[in-house]
DNA sequence: CTACGGATTTTCT
DNA sequence: GAAAATCCGTAGT
């Protein structure tokens, strides 16, 4: 089991770490398990990229100086909630955002959650007919995902460390990734020099089948 | 394939 | 009052 010393190192070790772990989501008894594919670091104070540079403390971003291991959880553009893990010790407000996962328990569940929440309107009438490409289209992006999986901010600031009653954490379901790729960030060009660097880490995706070995 | 605009509301200045 | 760690449909190449 993943413990918390897992997650008590820095953003840009935890965003590679990350990869292949199985974010879970339980609702009404049912799971939702997605294997992770895509994040990015954000490393705090020094990274004028993150909510928390400069020191910057507020009622939405306090949370991010909690301990590892926990969610930050934030509504962005009005309308779509991204999912982040802090990483590193309390006070070190640093964090993982998980941008893209695959799909691997749950999927009814999900599509049911899809249908629901998403406004996509070409979605098919039948989900059982679906490629994998179509499938990893439902959670490839870091507000798609969080819709898919019914994240939103009633689930910030949880311990995703596993535990018998939660319905919220991360596992280890044994996936390892081939070689772990990495670019800059997407969606920060506000940040200056910070903009360039290359903490976003992702495995190679082709079809919908992510790079992982079991 | 790329480019653009609209949706929608919390958060911070 | 403006910006925001995004997504989706439409139009153009």
């Amino acid at each position: 089991m993943i413990n918390r010393d897992f997650y008590t190192c820095d953003g840009i070790t935890l965003a590679k770490k990350l990869l292949g772990k199985t974010l879970v989501r339980r609702i009404g008894g049912d799971e939702i398990g997605c294997v992770i594919t895509e994040t990015e670091a954000y490393m705090g104070v020094i990274d004028k990229a993150s909510h928390a540079y400069g020191g910057r403390m507020t009622e939405r971003t306090k949370t991010m100086y909690k301990a590892g291991g926990y969610s930050y959880v934030y509504l962005i553009y009005g309308m779509y909630s991204c999912m982040n893990v802090t990483a590193n010790a309390e006070g070190l407000p640093e964090a993982v955002l998980i941008r893209a996962v695959m799909p691997y328990t749950g999927l009814d569940l999900l599509c049911e959650n899809v249908k629901k929440y998403s406004r996509r309107k070409n979605l098919p009438d039948k989900f059982d007919t679906l490629t994998p490409k179509d499938i990893y289209s439902l959670t490839n992006g870091p507000g798609k995902l969080c819709t898919a999986m019914n994240i939103t901010k009633a689930l910030n600031g949880l311990d995703m460390l596993e535990s018998p009653d939660s319905d919220f954490f991360i596992r280890d379901d044994g996936f390892v990734p081939g070689e772990i790729l990495s670019g800059p960030r997407i969606g920060i060009d506000y940040a200056e020099e910070d903009a360039m660097k290359p903490w976003r880490f992702y495995v190679n995706v082709k079809n919908g089948k992510p790079d992982f070995s079991k």
